[in-house]
DNA sequence: TTCAAAACGGAACATTGTGTTCTGTATGTT
DNA sequence: AACATACAGAACACAATGTTCCGTTTTGAA
C-alpha cells in the first residue's frame, strides 16, 4: 500500500531490463541496479535478497502475464484442433515479443537457466495436454522434454533474429515439430 | 616434454572431473581445485589463466575425441543413407557416455553455455552436410539450429536419465526428430 | 656430473563483489 | 501531529579471484 515500496520496486525493475539491454545479467553488478535505480544499497537488500531473487521475480511477472491471462481464459480451446494450437502458440509468442529487447541479456548463464526453468515449467504444464494419447516407443518424458526444449530454443533463436514476427515464429516451430502436434 | 608439467596438468584435471561429479562447476572454487590436486596456487595458474580457461580445455580434450577421431574416418558415410546417420549419432553417444559422470556437473549455468558452445559448433558443422538439399519455406539457419539443439538437449536430457544405453538414446532422437534426416 | 633453466610451493597482497549492520533522515498513514 | 517504516549512507566482514615475490626442487642438456 506504501507508495515508496512500489515506486522503489518499479525503479529498481527499470534499473534491472535497462541494464539487461545493453549487458548480460552475469556482468551486472548489484551496485549498477543501485546506481541505475538511484537508490541506497540497503533499500536494495530489503527488497530482494539477492540478485537472483530480482530475476525471479522478474521471470514471475513475465511468465504470469505470458501465460496464465492468455491461457486462462483458453479452456475452452480444443488442443486436439491443430489451428487452436497454433494459435495457443502464436499469442505466447506475441507477448514474449514485449520483452524481447531484454530477453537476450537473460538467456545465457545461470540466468538463462533461471529464465528456461520457469518457461519450461509453464510449456511443460500446456503441452502434457497434447500428448497423452501417444502410444509410441520412446519415453513420454522424453517427448515432453523434447517439445519443451524445442519451443524454448527456438525463442532463444528468435531472441538473435529480431527480424521475424510472432506469426513467422509460431510457423517455424509448428512445421518442425511433427511429433504429437 | 617436461613430465612435471604434464603431471600437474593431469591433477588438475584429474581433481577438476572428480569434482565436477560431486558438484556443480559454478559451486567449485579454484581453491577446491588446489587443494584437491595438492599443487600450489601459483602452479595452478600457470597453467591456466582462470577456472572458465580450464573448463574449456577440458572442452577441446573432449570434443577431439569425440567428434574427430571418429567421424574423421568415418568420410566414407554417406549423409544421405538413413542408416549411416543413425550410425554416426550413436558414435558420438557412444563417446560423451564416457564423460557421462562428470558431464551433469558442466550442464547448468555459464559452464553449460561454454560446453554446449563448443558442442554445437561441431554439430552445426555436421549436421549443415544433411540439409543442403532443403527446400522448405523455413530459414536454413532455423532447421540447422533446430537440430543442433534437439541433439545438445537430447544429451542434457540423458545425463539427467542415465538408466538409458547409446542405442536407445539414439533411437530417441532419431525418431523425434522428422526434418531432413 | 654439473649447472642453468624451468617448474613448483607458500605466503602475502590488492581487488572486486556480496550481503550485513548501524545511525539518522524523510516519508507515508492514521 | 505522531507513530511506523521506508530510505540513505557509510562502514564492515567475508569470500573468491588473480598477482607478486622469493625460495626450493626438479629437469634436461652440456
Amino acid at each position: 500500500m506504501d507508495r515508496r515500496l512500489q515506486k522503489t520496486r518499479k525503479a529498481i525493475y527499470n534499473a534491472f531490463t535497462e541494464l539487461l539491454k545493453k549487458e548480460n545479467y552475469s556482468r551486472i553488478t548489484v551496485q549498477h541496479i543501485i546506481d541505475l535505480a538511484d537508490i541506497g544499497r540497503t533499500t536494495f537488500y530489503s527488497h530482494f535478497e539477492t540478485k537472483d531473487d530480482l530475476l525471479k521475480a522478474l521471470c514471475t511477472d513475465i511468465f504470469d502475464h505470458v501465460f496464465s491471462k492468455d491461457l486462462g481464459k483458453e479452456k475452452t480451446h480444443d488442443f486436439s484442433c491443430a489451428k487452436d494450437t497454433y494459435s495457443v502458440i502464436t499469442h505466447i509468442l506475441y507477448h514474449l515479443n514485449e520483452h524481447m529487447d531484454y530477453l537476450p541479456g537473460i538467456l545465457s548463464g545461470e540466468s538463462g537457466d533461471i529464465f528456461m526453468g520457469f518457461f519450461k515449467e509453464n510449456l511443460t504444464y500446456l503441452f502434457s495436454s497434447f500428448i497423452d494419447n501417444a502410444e509410441l516407443d520412446i519415453p513420454r518424458d522424453y517427448i515432453l522434454n523434447h517439445m519443451v526444449c524445442d519451443f524454448a530454443e527456438t525463442v532463444r533463436w528468435w531472441s538473435k533474429n529480431k527480424t521475424y514476427s510472432p506469426e513467422d515464429i509460431g510457423r517455424f516451430f509448428y512445421k518442425s515439430t511433427n511429433i504429437c502436434f
